[in-house]
DNA sequence: TATTAAATTTAGATTAGTCTAAAAATATTT
DNA sequence: AAATATTTTTAGACTAATCTAAATTTAATA
């Protein structure tokens, strides 16, 4: 059907979309595969022609419904198999992203409606990514980031922003996880850093840090 | 480290040396993945560039104890993920020979570490064949053909010689399984059929059947 | 608006893996 | 042992995906 790389500049293109909410641009593109933009400029045409996205020449290109299916059932499927490495096998969550890229990429669907059914159906991945259906459909999400709660308020961890391994391990020496309840003790107008309380332990968050947890 | 491609020669060059006992020609190779000579000369010269096997020019090729323990590697994965998918997923055994094909070739250690300690170290994969250790070992069989078995004997089914959809749809339709008992009631010489009783209910199988099971 | 800067595309080359057709080596048969 | 058949290798071409360098287009700036 599609090849490996067709299917990458796909999941690219989509989650550039979903950031930005605009026109991608060839370097865009090149930046987030971290390849050249003439490489790039290559595929979209081809791509094009067989009407996974609409590409106007020096002006970027934005995914057609057919793209936009593709593209959302490799998300589907790195989700699926993110969850399945740690839920069944034991990985913690900052070890499973590059194993999934690999894996989002195995042809059958059987396969992945199994493995759902597995995991009895999740709705969301170890980093609290939602789990697109078998439509593409992806559940909206009510989730603000840290960054905009309410001091007082009381809140539930439900999704990371930066999936990087480093930020991954931070969070864990935090013991900071998906539904992990903090209370929102502080909020320092100094530095936008955040004084909260997580099991019972006070603890102050950078700007940073709170900028990329969801609640 | 290796290419799919890569992998899959040195997948199909172990096959044949255990079948066959013997060097290995470029033609057995082009039968066995349905690909021309001129491509197998090709990839056999890169390989033994890489040591992975000798070749001598005309007279063929034969694995060096490297290729060996990569071609051996990925039977270990493949039977890994069959078991997986039989076990874990509830496929029928006719039907993960080609999903694993492709899960064979993840690259990841730990991933297969895991996924053995998952399925609790098995020994065997669904259609009975071993599955090599860490290091490559492949546990001797004690096994015998049911051609060869004896009149009034009792046996167990141990393995599929051909693996073949087509021959696992027919057991099933046998209910003939992995670890199915039966026991030979009359071994017919005219035409090397035997009449035999699966859970108490007669049967005969053809001579053609019963050179594909091992017991 | 003219000029410079940045982004994008084109042209041409490269690598992995494959193929066809021809050449060379080995095996088989008479 | 010579002739024929088969197997294997070589030579040259093709596709997918990539790259560099040059050309072109668009955007920014003076």
């Amino acid at each position: 059907m599609f090849s490996t790389t067709e299917e990458n500049y796909l999941k690219a293109i989509f989650s550039l979309e979903s950031n930005l909410g605009t026109v991608i641009s060839t370097n865009h593109i090149a930046k987030k595969l971290e390849t050249k933009a003439s490489s790039v400029t290559d595929m979209i045409k081809k791509l094009a022609l067989k009407n996974l996205l609409v590409y106007t020449k020096y002006k970027g290109v934005s995914l057609s419904s057919q793209g936009r299916k593709v593209a959302t059932s490799i998300v589907r499927k790195h989700r699926l198999w993110e969850t399945f490495l740690v839920d069944k096998l034991g990985f913690n969550w900052d070890e499973v992203h590059d194993i999934a890229e690999q894996l989002e990429h195995i042809k059958s669907d059987k396969l992945i409606l199994k493995l759902d059914s597995y995991l009895e159906y999740p709705q969301s991945d170890p980093h609290g990514d939602p789990i697109p259906d078998k439509n593409g459909l992806i559940r909206k999400e009510n989730r603000i980031l840290l960054s905009d709660s309410k001091k007082g308020g009381e809140y539930r961890i439900i999704g990371i922003k930066d999936s990087s391994d480093s930020f991954l391990q931070y969070l864990d020496s935090l013991k900071i996880n998906i539904k992990t309840k903090i209370k929102i003790v502080e909020k320092m107008t100094y530095d936008n850093s955040i004084l909260l309380e997580i099991n019972g332990v006070s603890n102050t968050l950078s700007a940073k840090v709170c900028s990329n947890l969801f609640v």
